[in-house]
DNA sequence: TTTGGTGTGGTCTGGA
DNA sequence: TCCAGACCACACC
């Protein structure tokens, strides 16, 4: 038969058995944007054991009549043994290496074996098998690969719906190519009818300004068309996706929205949803925290999850609503239509052509939020060889984890075995180590600040210092000094450069280099924008290293190195204030990794100053370890802690010389407070680093007064907080847990995990007695949102200044003399 | 089961 | 009624 060679992108992977054989699915698209799925039926499972000392013979005889018998009676026997030289943490060691028929066997034959005296240990038994095809084979998802083959036969062929379908006899790397994967975004809108969502718009958004909004009452909007019912909606929601055939569906929140209810609404219908390559209906496998929506080859991306988990952090919006996001990732207004809205509109049949935009609009959105993030996700897909819809649902651990696994399985490394939940119990049970050392400023308003800050403190510790499980406490360095940990007795190993230090110390090197390129690549192109994304994904993981150290369910795990890591960076941080004072600075703040200088002698030069101390602190730190220079600040306010005494530590406002502000810590970026009192404090703080205390005070009074004359719209006093647990499982009632109830109570459904917003209303009783959800409020309570809200906010920057509670009450002129009566 | 520790501050709770 | 300590959420790095 006739041999094939097809160039293609590795979008998605999988693994089927057919006739007791395991074969691997490749999904791809060629160049000319045809789509492929190779198959590869000669990829065997396997695990390795460890036999004890002197045993391997005596195993490897014993594995070879094993014969297991399963509950349904099977019979599962081992394919063959191999032995195989690996390294096991810094040790050579002889492993024999056993295949199993199919992949399902591994974890009963590991069961079966796992008291026979022969053996010692055994690794990689848990690594699905498609990824451990991708890890042998060295290919990375989201880059190009060659495959030849032939012809697979038909029961094969029809396992699958492709333009090209392969059986592979070879398969390795080759030149990347462009191409831009084809993207479609879809969304429904829904309505509740009985205890049942069902369907009544669904939207498509694709490339080539593709728009289309299906719907089955008469709408009049142009883009839409009309079906019989919801039924045919889905059948054609099907075929419009089958026909665009995208390489990559996205969705906001499409794994616990969209997928589950076209999933429910087919099978009623028994019209099945077939959206992937494979001829499956869409696939739902709880995986702990996410259950993935999972289609094969048009994979199903849910960028929700990625921003929610990998993105929090970065993202300002108090809540994580696509309409939030897109407005602070995209700049995009809102299309403006509440709930009650179009519920109004549905149930009366009007207005359906503004529905059915807005319907779109949320495609639109998706799509254009996909052009942005999709690069990041592919970037840690090449990272870590992990398949995208894979790493889109990822957590930091799980992303850190696979780039170990990937690394050390191309140094011929054994993968350490995955703690057990008994193991992770315990290790949570053991008391924490110490970390950062945090400076305590002084309260009050600094001029003219120097910030300095290490680049990549923690990572750049583990790679010059060999921070790394197996170089702990080693043998042959024993009584070693050179590299001992501040403050303790333990010491890493000198001689021998740690597995972890190794992998890291490669993601800072090619970081280093892509930044070098980007300084000389036009900003806003194509390749500008690889770049980026290649960037971002090795600062994820590399930051997120030290993290995974002291993680309880890290393969990696060693409490003593993540305390290690902080030992070495409070003695860093020590030693670079210490510095700073024979410089003639003083030192304003500092925290972790930073330090915040000003002159003690004015008439000094800081920028002069500042380049000095930051080339003689860098001349002696060692390995890759870098003390940046942020900038200057033209002043910045420390505030004094609200119980105890000094300064509060991570709260500060500095403004630069442009007039450019930076805060930290206070109530303005914390989503737990209203947006009034934010916004007073972002105000006060803005004219007290411009010397406008006057300013200040009567800007807060007027806001005073618009809450006691009730002038202001709750919108601006709705607070944000997250319902983290069961309500029935908090043992304080806290305000908002009280709204939460009350809201539960008349029918609205409380997930853990969601944000919920609400007011403090006028009555009695305590404040959570007084708390409700916004949509539930009718008034607010001013005495709560003065006293709570505004005046701690406020008085956080205004105390410095000796500026009491009482004088920002007040009407009118505030004296001396009518404070003080106040006040007796 | 879903990277680490440090730190602030609000509200509740229960005992004096 | 007052107050300390617990609980809780969220920020910083």
């Amino acid at each position: 038969m006739l041999s094939h060679t097809h160039t293609f992108l590795l979008i998605d992977a999988d693994y089927t058995v057919i006739d007791n054989i395991p074969i691997v699915r490749l999904y791809g698209r060629t160049k000319d944007g045809r789509s492929i799925v190779a198959f590869d039926n000669t990829f065997e499972p396997y695990f390795y054991a460890l036999p004890k000392p002197g045993a391997l013979k005596t195993l490897q005889k014993n594995l070879k009549t094993l014969k297991i018998t399963t509950d349904t009676d099977e019979t599962i026997t081992i394919k063959k043994t191999e032995t195989i030289k690996k390294t096991i943490g810094t040790e050579n060691a002889t492993l024999l290496k056993i295949y199993s028929h199919i992949p399902g066997h591994i974890p009963k034959i590991k069961d079966a074996i796992k008291d026979m005296p022969e053996l010692d240990k055994k690794f990689e038994f848990d690594i699905l098998f498609f990824r451990r095809y991708l890890m042998d084979k060295n290919l990375l998802p989201m880059t190009f690969i060659e495959a030849t083959g032939k012809e697979p036969e038909q029961p094969l062929k029809d396992t699958v719906q492709s333009d090209i379908t392969l059986l592979i006899t070879s398969i390795k790397n080759t030149k990347q190519q462009n191409y831009t994967p084809k993207i479609l975004s879809f969304d429904l809108e829904t309505m509740q009818e009985g205890i049942a969502q069902k369907i009544i718009l669904a939207s498509i958004y694709t490339q080539g300004n593709y728009k289309k909004v299906l719907a089955y009452v008469e709408d009049n909007y142009p883009h839409s068309t009309i079906l019989k019912d919801e039924k045919e909606l889905l059948q054609k929601l099907a075929e419009t996706i089958i026909k665009k055939d995208p390489d990559i569906i996205t969705t906001y929140n499409g794994d616990s929205f969209d997928m589950p209810i076209i999933h429910d609404r087919s099978k009623k219908y028994k019209t099945p949803m077939i959206l992937g390559r494979d001829k499956r209906e869409i696939t739902f496998h709880s995986r702990g925290r996410t259950t993935p929506a999972v289609t094969r080859g048009r994979i199903h991306i849910d960028l929700y999850q990625f921003i929610s988990v990998i993105m929090r952090a970065t993202i300002k919006s108090e809540v994580m609503t696509l309409n939030a996001i897109a407005a602070e990732l995209l700049d995009e207004r809102k299309k403006e239509m509440t709930w009650d809205q179009m519920k109004e509109n549905w149930k009366h049949k009007k207005n359906l052509d503004k529905f059915a935009e807005y319907c779109l609009h949320d495609s639109l959105i998706t799509y254009k939020l996909s052009k942005l993030i999709l690069p990041n996700i592919f970037a840690l897909s090449r990272l870590t060889g992990q398949i995208p819809s894979d790493v889109c649902r990822m957590t930091y651990g799980q992303l850190v984890e696979s780039y170990a696994m990937k690394s050390a399985s191309e140094k011929n490394i054994i993968i350490p075995n995955r703690p057990t939940s008994e193991t992770i119990r315990e290790r949570r049970q053991i008391e924490s180590f110490t970390g950062a050392f945090v400076v305590e400023p002084k309260p009050g308003l600094h001029e003219n600040i120097a910030v300095f800050d290490f680049r990549s403190l923690y990572p750049s510790i583990i790679v010059s210092h060999n921070i790394d499980p197996c170089t702990f406490m080693c043998s042959c360095c024993k009584t070693s000094d050179t590299n001992r940990v501040p403050g303790t007795d333990y010491y890493f190993c000198t001689k021998k450069n740690g597995f972890i230090p190794r992998a890291l110390a490669s993601l800072i090197k090619k970081r280093i280099a892509i930044k070098t390129k980007m300084k000389t690549t036009k900003p806003a192109t194509p390749k500008y924008t690889d770049l980026y994304a290649q960037q971002y994904a090795l600062k994820t993981v590399s930051n997120a290293f030290y993290g995974y150290l002291g993680f309880a369910g890290s393969r990696w795990y060693r409490r003593q190195c993540g305390e290690s890591v902080t030992a070495f960076g409070r003695d860093y941080i020590h030693k670079v204030i210490d510095l700073a004072k024979t410089h003639g600075f003083e030192v304003v703040y500092g925290d972790t990794d930073s330090v915040f200088l000003k002159l003690i002698d004015t008439r000094q030069d800081l920028e002069k100053a500042a380049k000095k101390y930051l080339k003689e602190v860098n001349s002696h730190l060692p390995g890759i370890m870098e003390l940046e220079f942020e900038g200057t600040f033209r002043r910045g306010i420390f505030v004094k802690k609200k119980t105890g005494t000094g300064g509060a530590k991570k709260r500060y406002a500095l403004i630069d010389n442009e007039g450019n502000l930076t805060i930290r810590g206070f109530e303005k970026v914390r989503r737990d407070w209203s947006k009034l009192s934010k916004d007073t404090q972002e105000k006060v703080l803005r004219l007290v680093l411009s010397n406008q205390v006057d300013d200040a005070v009567s800007h807060v009074k007027e806001v005073v007064i618009r809450l006691k004359t009730g002038q202001v719209p709750l919108e601006e006093l709705g607070i944000y907080t997250s319902v983290k647990r069961d309500l029935n499982d908090y043992e304080q009632i806290g305000p908002h847990v009280a709204a939460a109830r009350k809201a539960q109570k008349r029918g609205i459904q409380i997930i853990p995990g969601q944000t919920i917003k609400y007011i403090i209303t006028a009555g009695r009783g305590t404040i959570s007695d007084k708390a409700e959800l916004i949509q539930f409020a009718k008034d607010y309570d001013k005495d709560y949102y003065i006293k709570k809200q505004i005046l701690p906010a406020a008085m956080r920057a205004l105390s410095v200044f000796n500026i009491t509670e009482e004088e920002l009450m007040c009407e009118g002129k505030q004296t001396a003399l009518s404070s003080f009566a106040k006040k007796s």
